[in-house]
RNA sequence: CGGGGUGUAGCGCAGCCCGGUAGCGCGCCUGCUUUGGGAGCAGGAUGUCGGAGGUUCGAAUCCUCUCACCCCGACCA
């Protein structure tokens, strides 16, 4: 490709929308544009690498015995209520009608989409094993688009989905993605770390994040090396120390506590640390009040209370509403004093003695709140964060934490969907099977973000060969007809040896031509200037790294094909 | 949705407080000279100052409304 022919408009400047670096990289290499909030134009330059990573997805994909759909992007609302998540999804759906008044949703994801298409196409046991993908576009209404193209509305997602008879067979096909998975990041030149995680909205059991470890990560891991325990912060465990306070139980008395509503508060107002006191938090689960109870030294962990509390949808409840079931102001809340709301417990509060808490009035706090002789437990759970320092579950040494970016997701969906829609087939014996899901998804365009995050240098981008737009910038510093056309011959030589060549053809001075190539980043650049002119040799730089080589012209691709499968 | 901020040329920004013919740098076009790490000189083009309404002799500037975007917090690949 010629560059004087081709759209790469880079940037000198930084783009003023841009905090992340990807973004600002890949901005200012050409490769995306923004077009409003959240969305993406693909230059040809970026568009290539994509294309790269979807090949990759697509090998690895079909190796592993997966089949490769196209599914429509619009889905039927009948779909999503036969699951009963057109009612639970929300906001995040893009929701619209056709002019007969026909609900559609521009699929966020295709749980239904895949599960009605095989119920359809599946009728025998002999049918299964199946494993259907596809490579295609979702559409989420954030909250928050965010990072560039990290978090943006529309995104190409490749999303597969394995069908099998039992349990035994969804391992075999989750253990089969999670080996594809591994294979695939490692093509893309990136470096993964698995950790457990949590299942979120689409429900299921085992399930594990590959993540890029990357300060503008959106996702905590908390991490140990002594054993290998990897989680996500949402999932992360962690093993609880021994009680500390172990005093006799004092009377529990009251204490007024003008305008003294925070932990911070307390602490300060009393004078004790802040494990000391019972924070307790008032949400809505599914629309119904819930209090959570945990040690004042702990952050609540919404999606392990939710899993405690059996509900699909939780959010802090609203003032009014804590008013409502506590009689008191925000700030006042505590588990002593009935009344008529569901209480879950942490596991740490069993043992607190003689805690701190709200008296449930205002201006009121409990002192010598004793679980157990002044409230019952009746549901406890692990509903708190690990944080940096806890012990590790499994082996007891210090848990690290580290900011990570979500590439991958796999997970075992179970039967939700197969048994809300009514997936079934035969078995040898003639019996209905309700097969049993997996669903393993790769944000593509995500991926391409985490690369640039994890490759790059002060210049620009250093792109991994596999995922390059190019093998080769060739740059071209001639300048008499017979340069040109001996570098134009150049060009068409390694063109010929089956090599991708971007070839600055530019009339531009050295120094623009060089910033480019280093933030463009191709591996391999190659220069045709006064020494190739003198002495037939050309200049050959590892973008990696390194100092340039002089390379006579007949041995360049050889060169070249060493330097990108270094 | 809550909190903070920004909309002025393709990009990055100044001008706004204190109203008076819209500017700077980069980029772009023309010519000459240059050119192995973001060249020099000369000439040139480009703006509904986000939109609507208002105040005023006069609005980028003041007022009201509105739209868009960005950043910080609740969602996920």
């Amino acid at each position: 490709m010629k560059l004087s022919r081709y759209v790469i408009p880079t940037l000198k400047e930084d783009p003023s929308d841009a905090v992340v670096l990807s973004h600002r990289l890949m901005t200012r290499a050409a490769l995306i544009r923004r077009e409003s909030a959240g969305m993406y134009i693909y230059l040809p330059l970026g568009w290539r690498v994509l294309r790269k990573i979807i090949a990759i997805v697509r090998d690895e994909m079909d190796r592993a015995g997966a089949h490769e759909f196209l599914m429509p992007e619009m889905t039927a609302a009948d779909l999503w209520r036969e699951s009963g998540r057109w009612e639970t999804m929300g906001p995040e759906m893009f929701r619209i009608r056709d002019r007969n008044g026909l609900e559609y949703a521009l699929a966020p994801t295709h749980e239904e989409a895949f599960t009605a298409a095989v119920r359809g196409l599946v009728s025998s046991y002999r049918d299964l094993p199946l494993n259907a993908y596809q490579i295609n576009t979702k559409f989420r209404d954030e909250i928050r688009p965010r990072f560039g193209v990290i978090r943006s509305k529309e995104f190409i997602m490749k999303d597969a989905y394995s069908f099998d008879m039992d349990e035994a067979g969804l391992d075999a096909s989750y253990q089969s993605m999670r080996a594809a998975y591994r294979r695939i990041f490692e093509r893309c030149g990136l470096e993964t770390i698995p950790v457990e995680a949590d299942t979120g909205a689409m429900g299921g059991s085992d399930s594990e994040e590959f993540m890029v470890a990357s300060e503008v990560g959106e996702e905590t891991l908390l991490l140990c090396d002594s054993c290998g325990y990897r989680a996500n912060r949402e999932k992360a465990e962690y093993r609880r120390p021994a009680p500390a306070e172990t005093g006799t139980p004092k009377p529990l008395t009251e204490k007024a506590t003008p305008d003294v509503k925070t932990i911070d508060d307390l602490t300060a107002f009393f004078g004790v640390s802040a494990d000391r006191f019972l924070k307790s938090i008032v949400y809505h689960a599914d629309g119904k009040p819930v209090m959570a109870v945990v040690t004042g030294d702990r952050e609540i962990n919404e999606p392990k209370l939710a899993r405690a509390a059996g509900a699909s949808a939780l959010e802090l409840a609203p003032d009014a509403v804590v008013e409502e079931v506590t009689g008191a102001p925000v700030g006042f809340a505590g588990p002593v004093t009935r009344r008529d709301i569901r209480v879950i417990c942490d596991s740490a509060v069993r043992g607190a003695v003689n805690a701190i808490t709200g008296a449930n009035a205002k201006d009121i706090h409990y002192e010598g709140v004793n679980p157990g002789r002044d409230f019952a437990i009746k549901e406890e759970g692990d509903i708190t964060c690990a944080e940096e320092g806890d012990a590790c579950p499994r082996c007891g040494a210090a848990l690290y934490a580290k900011k990570g970016i979500e590439v991958g997701h796999i997970f075992k969906l179970g039967y939700k969907y197969t048994k809300s829609m009514g997936v079934s087939v035969l078995n040898e014996r003639g019996e209905e099977v309700v097969p049993i899901m997996g669903c393993y998804g790769i944000g593509v365009n995500r991926t391409m973000a985490a690369v640039v995050e994890q490759h790059h240098d002060e210049k620009g981008i250093i792109w991994p060969p596999s995922l390059a737009p190019f093998d080769v910038h060739l740059v071209g510093l001639g300048k008499s007809e017979d340069e040109l056309k001996e570098t134009g011959a150049i060009y068409e030589a390694l063109r010929g040896e089956g090599l991708d060549v971007l070839y600055d053809d530019r009339k531009a001075s050295p120094g623009i031509k060089f910033a480019d190539a280093d933030l463009i980043g191709i591996p391999v650049r190659v220069t045709i200037g006064k020494n190739y002119f003198r002495s037939g040799e050309a200049e050959v730089k590892d973008r990696r790294g390194g100092d340039p080589v002089a390379v006579p012209r007949k041995d360049l691709a050889g060169r070249i094909r060493e330097l990108l499968h270094a």
